[in-house]
DNA sequence: GTAGAGGCTGCCGCAGCGGCAGCTTCAACC
DNA sequence: GGTTGAAGCTGCCGCTGCGGCAGCCTCTAC
């Protein structure tokens, strides 16, 4: 069983001009050429389009598909592989929906309240689900808690990658709160928090009191993360690292 | 409180060349540029920018993008459209998975038979959640109808609708097991989903005995209709009409 | 005052097609 | 066997949405 151009543009949903594309860029030659250079696809060819069109669904860029494609060796197996990325992705946009819910509810509020903004200043979570990476790259400064955590999500599906994130933003945005609210730091709320972080990291691998001062330290002298708390209150860098020192001396020694 | 680009950038994961971008091309001003041409952004423009930035992640492109903005009066109206069509892209995904899910599940059907590929010709259903329109289009043959329906669709989510086609393919793939089995068109079990079909319609809106005949033989006379029956599996398109004709004189007379 | 981060304005380039034009080919009917 | 309409083909040009420079300015901060 054989179909031209247009049939399987029919099938498939794109154009003509995208299959002749697919062929010239080398992604998808058809099953045969005729000899009056009429192309004709077949059901592989089907299935591997399918593949693309999953793929590019997720924005990965033609070469790209190509050459997972190509690396790929069992059919099955890279199926399952994309059907997970859809369902991640499928679950991506429903953080996003749940941050443009939190910020109608936060607009509904100001209205009624009769204020414009009543928000402490965390422009930040309005993004939510939308910035990746960040953590992954400065952790570099630890090697060994680095490849311990590295280990770690690659058990995770891209999900609960995602929620890991949303939760340590969210506990940010907590510590934010106290500190807006004046506790000092060794208060017992927030001591509280950095009790909660401190059992997070130490369920991955074990954190001696010096170590955890150090992470402490980092906060505020790693780039990255000074600016990441930084931009949720100023001065939220600092108040966490001497947080984490109240902490590995009162609770760590 | 205003922030510079690099801040902005930081807290939505844009570079500061999209958002110099989306100054040049007059989709998101700065609130205020200094007199050394510095570009600070405010509140309000951090909530555009979400916007903007939801909008792109459902494929609008930038100037449809600016247009929707503009014609938008209430802030929170816009955001709850926004979040609904956030969940329909998101069931539209989990349509995508579970159609790779039956993709997969044939797969290993057919590994284990040992024959290469074991469906009945059906690659339509390859690319299910892929394809849009096809019905509304052809539909224009019945005016009556096609209006019926345009109003139906306009009460539905994009999701119900979404699933409507669902059923109307899987309704299509199941007359094809029928026909490929060797039922004639006045067996029960197929005058049983021609029932199913015509009830489907008449809840939009009544159809004559005689109109439900035009619709099977616009099944066969339909560009479109037909190559979408044939695609299939060949002869469904007649298969159909001649199903319809047997149902139209034996039980709407 | 000088270092380092961050700004700015051009300008070039690239991916992924859409949309032609100009010509051939196919299938079907008369 | 001639015509007609749909479908093919091969270029080639253009657009969108930025990334990535270069070249130069500016703002803290020590």
């Amino acid at each position: 069983m054989a179909w031209p151009t247009a049939e399987v543009a029919r099938m498939s949903g794109v154009t003509a001009r995208t299959l002749r594309h697919y062929d010239e860029v080398g992604l998808l030659p058809p099953a045969w050429i005729g000899s009056n250079g009429y192309r004709y696809y077949e059901e592989r060819q089907l299935l591997r389009l399918q593949q693309i069109l999953v793929l590019r669904e997720l924005g990965v860029g033609l070469t790209e598909i190509g050459r997972v494609l190509a690396e790929q060796v069992d059919e099955l197996d890279a199926l399952r592989g994309h059907r997970s990325r859809l369902l991640a992705e499928r679950d991506r946009l429903q953080g996003l929906a749940e941050t443009v819910s939190r910020t109608i509810a936060e607009l509904e509020q100001s209205r009624k309240d009769g204020n414009p903004m009543t928000s402490i200043n965390r422009p930040e979570n309005l993004f939510e689900g939308i910035r990746p990476e960040m953590y992954q790259d400065s952790l570099r400064d630890f090697p060994e808690l680095a490849e311990a955590t590295e280990q770690r999500v690659a058990t995770m599906s891209e999900a609960e990658v995602e929620a890991g994130q949303r939760q340590r933003t969210a506990q940010m945005i907590r510590l934010a709160e106290l500190m807006a609210a004046g506790r000092p730091v060794d208060a017992d709320e927030v001591q509280a928090e950095i009790d909660a972080q401190y059992r997070a990291l130490a369920e991955m691998h074990a954190v001696s009191a010096e170590e955890h001062r150090a992470i402490g330290r980092a906060c505020v002298d790693n780039e990255q993360w000074r600016a990441a708390y930084e931009a949720i209150a100023p001065g939220l860098a600092t108040y966490q690292r001497d947080a984490i020192e109240v902490y590995a001396t009162t609770r760590l020694s």
